[in-house]
DNA sequence: ATTGTTAATGAAAATGATTTTCATTATCAT
DNA sequence: ATGATAATGAAAATCATTTTCATTAACAAT
């Protein structure tokens, strides 16, 4: 089934309608790989469709991550920060935000060693303190290239 | 040099005064092992001293945050969390946050293999992006183990 | 101990993100 | 095609955080 039709039966299933703007905000965050904000992903809708509204961004978004397709961040910035969840294990990456520009970066080098660290962790974490993990999330915070070099050349 | 001289040297050097209220909500971060709200000290601050303007609370929290007394957390519940820094590594700890009733749990198992991966994840994304790694952070999203007994309860 | 400079404070207003309300519209099972 | 009702958009409400500004308090110099 191709992507829209699969969308709209995997939502028909929980009494959901499949409506343009669930449809627009989908199909926006699956085709980037930037972690947009509700005003940017709005701001970019509009393009598209101008009649979409800013609650419906903030609603669809919430229904999209309480469904698990896309995930939400704070990276602390003043707003949330939307990525579509994409398929399989593939995807699995972490962050890197740079602390004075405040730019976000991916990165999924050494995955196969964390994942197998993060297993064990969530093992031990079951047995002694009876959490049950769910996902998890790693990040690395730090001056990117473009600001060291912003920095050195002021001092 | 005991506790709060130590501090106020240490903010003189940077033409910074040492007042009532930094000194009151250091101590108080520094006796809690707890992820405080702004809103969460305000309130415990006003017990013993009720002059204190939340306004001067969240000054605080930025400079200590700025001086590296203290850390800065978004959980994703709306508000910033901050947490005492402590002495040297075995401070060194992890977060479980329970998606259920958003309690954070300190964990610090095993963290050794971890620091090991995290230091040579950061040795790669210095040459690779060059990248410079001020500080990272794990957490793990999940239900504790109160929210999961209640949920089987309620099924 | 007194004093002057000015960093720090508190109250109130402003800002900005997110949520709620409610009348209207659009989806989709029948 | 139609009815039930989930979803929408605009405006108002909320809530965390920041800014403004007149007043106060810390502390270096005396
Ligand atoms: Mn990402
Ligand atoms: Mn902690
Ligand atoms: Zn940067
Ligand atoms: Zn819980």
């Amino acid at each position: 089934m191709p992507g829209p039709k699969r969308w709209r039966h995997r939502f028909r299933e929980q009494v959901c309608r499949w409506t343009m703007p669930r449809e627009a905000i989908l199909d926006l965050l699956s085709r980037t790989s930037k972690h947009m904000s509700p005003k940017e992903i709005y701001g970019e809708i509009q393009k598209s469709y101008p009649g979409i509204g800013l609650t419906t961004v903030y609603r669809t978004l919430d229904l999209l991550v309480r469904s698990g397709v896309i995930n939400r961040f704070s990276f602390g910035d003043g707003q949330s920060r939307y990525e579509f969840k994409e398929g399989r294990k593939q995807s699995q990456h972490y962050h890197l935000i740079c602390t004075q520009c405040g730019r976000i970066f991916d990165y999924s080098d050494f995955v196969e060693e964390e994942l197998a660290i993060v297993r064990k962790t969530e093992a031990i974490l079951a047995k002694k303190y009876n959490f049950m993990v769910q996902d998890h999330n790693i990040e690395f915070y730090g001056l990117c290239d473009q600001c060291q070099s912003q920095n050195e050349r002021r001092s």
